[in-house]
DNA sequence: CTGTTAGCGCATTCAA
DNA sequence: TTGAATGCGCTAACAG
């Protein structure tokens, strides 16, 4: 139905050769019949099929984005959907497309999401949202396909990842606190299937080592990263340790939860105790108190997500890992 | 370099044909070659290539989301993601793939999201995120391929739309907020150029009036979406009308903001003020005190979008315009 | 400089 | 029931 390049040439009164080369910024074409071919093409609206080109060079410029749970993935979008952002737009500088996939879509049809890429001739994938313990990881880093991981540490021959340094952002955060003068500082982790609370943990721990105080595992509580586990976690921890005078939150989700059940208990925020979270969500700055914690760069995750895998497209360059610095955001709440 | 139909042919020793046909399932191939095939298809990993099926069929399965400023769009994700991951499930279930577009990106390429879409040969696109008076709006309207807007009523031959009754939301809220007692209440609105500004006003005119209360003027303010604004608009509001008992924001994060400013006037929520917000974000839930809302059903709305859009593709649906309910939230800022 | 030919992977006539 | 031939729209050798 669309207007081909055959229309074109007809029109144009060239071959189908000469236009495929007008248009593809050969030099073999004579300004002449190259500017001709180029005005008929705008007079008959002709858009090249990416389809066919797709068909003919064996490459689609179509990367993935494979979410996990992107349904029901609860308070996820305050993290996800900067990421998202920044491979949609780095992906776009590179003429590349991006194909939303989810798992639980793959699931739902009983394909491997490999198979689903395959079908569709994906030049790479991005993976974020997931779990280690989820089971499409082995899928992933198995896979020949060219693949990025966002906050999933798996490096194998065609897999690579980006993630925050949680480490270094953990021990900033305790850092911060040590130098207010706290020095009984709990610590409310989210569940430990997330790479990210194993390396906060080491980092908080490290943090805590370094300043010469011993690590009290009463201090520390497992929870999940929304609101709801920050209230439930912080009633848990003032019960195992009630003499805290800061905590640090591996979510300003859990964070903001801690910060309401901490004001129900009589404590004030951060006058008894000092609070920081983790994430930098937007609405961090407009709770009461307003939210310090560690931001992390979202947008440039997702972005340099897509840097690596063209280089593993285009350069043949090797997968590695690929650590993002973090910041402080200093505010009311410590 | 992956498996073709001509591999699975050679090695079967059937001819691409009977290949095909096994793989559609037509049933004018015996059992045992059928079988046959499928075996060695298995065997060799093969996976028919939507490319050349595209090419072929003259149908990519693909549709376009059209999201206006994806990388700038402040609190958009509060709204977006969820719609996102409507339509992108309900595509799935239709065997549609799902394509990101920014308008950003396209405009750095200079070229019109309708070419863009062209030359992918979508199907169709959704669009949403995009104010009335974007310069994208009348090449959406005018275009011949088809598509559904959200929040966004155009209606046109090849354009149909989705939005939450948004004259009805209001009125819930009003009502809500007159059954209390209340009769001076505010109203902070977003921005004139959405459209949903302009319905919320209306129903809050309409509910008011339906109550037989005179439409003050000086009771509506009107801001951007975001906390700040919610901040800033609540200054206004109760400069010109001190005797407020109640305001009705058009967003959760105005309404946070809101609130906040109202705290520190010396207000207290809902004693001295009661507030409604619109939208129904997660963290309406867990601040203090927990606020009444307005509730979309966002993920529905992706959900219609790509319903509609499939009956316009499939079935030669005329578009239409499609409003789903909203329905009231009431906790405790009320 | 321009046109002819071949083929990318697949579905679909039409014969056998 | 199966296979040979044709073409979807395009690019890339190659020849003129």
């Amino acid at each position: 139905m669309p207007v081909t390049i055959k229309d074109v040439a007809r029109v144009a009164g060239v071959s189908i050769t000469t236009v495929s080369h007008a248009f593809n910024g050969h030099d073999d074409v004579s300004a002449d019949t190259r500017d001709r071919v180029l005005q008929v093409a705008k007079e008959l609206n002709y858009r090249p099929s990416h389809v066919a080109r797709s068909l003919v060079l064996q490459q689609t410029h179509n990367v993935g984005l494979l979410v996990s749970d992107f349904n029901t993935n609860p308070g996820g979008h305050h993290f996800l959907f900067d990421v998202m952002a920044g491979v949609h737009d780095q992906l776009a500088e590179f003429g590349y497309d991006m194909t939303l996939l989810s798992t639980t879509t793959a699931m739902q049809r009983l394909v491997s999401y490999i198979d689903f890429c395959t079908e569709r001739r994906m030049e790479g994938v991005i993976v974020m949202g997931m779990r280690m313990n989820d089971p499409y990881m082995r899928e992933v880093a198995d896979a020949k396909l060219p693949s990025v991981g966002i906050d999933l540490p798996i490096l194998s021959p065609h897999c690579g990842y980006v993630m925050t340094d949680n480490i270094q952002g953990a021990m900033h955060a305790v850092r911060h606190l040590l130098a207010k003068g706290h020095q009984r500082i709990g610590f409310i982790n989210g569940h430990a299937e997330a790479v990210v609370s194993v390396d906060r943990l080491h980092g908080y721990q490290t943090a805590l080592r370094e300043a010469g105080l011993k690590v009290d595992p009463d201090l520390v509580v497992h929870s999940n990263f929304l609101v709801q586990g920050g209230e439930e976690a912080t009633t848990v921890l003032l019960t195992k340790a009630p003499d805290v005078t800061a905590i640090f939150y591996a979510s300003d989700l859990m964070a903001i939860g801690g910060m309401r059940r901490l004001l129900r208990m009589g404590k004030r925020v951060p006058h008894d105790v000092a609070v920081v979270g983790y994430d930098n969500i937007d609405l961090g700055e407009w709770v009461v108190p307003a939210l310090t914690t560690v931001a992390q760069r979202r947008y440039d995750m997702g972005k340099a997500s897509v840097d690596m895998l063209m280089g593993m497209l285009r350069r043949q360059e090797r997968p590695r890992a690929c650590l993002l610095t973090s910041e402080m955001v200093v505010r009311q709440s410590t």
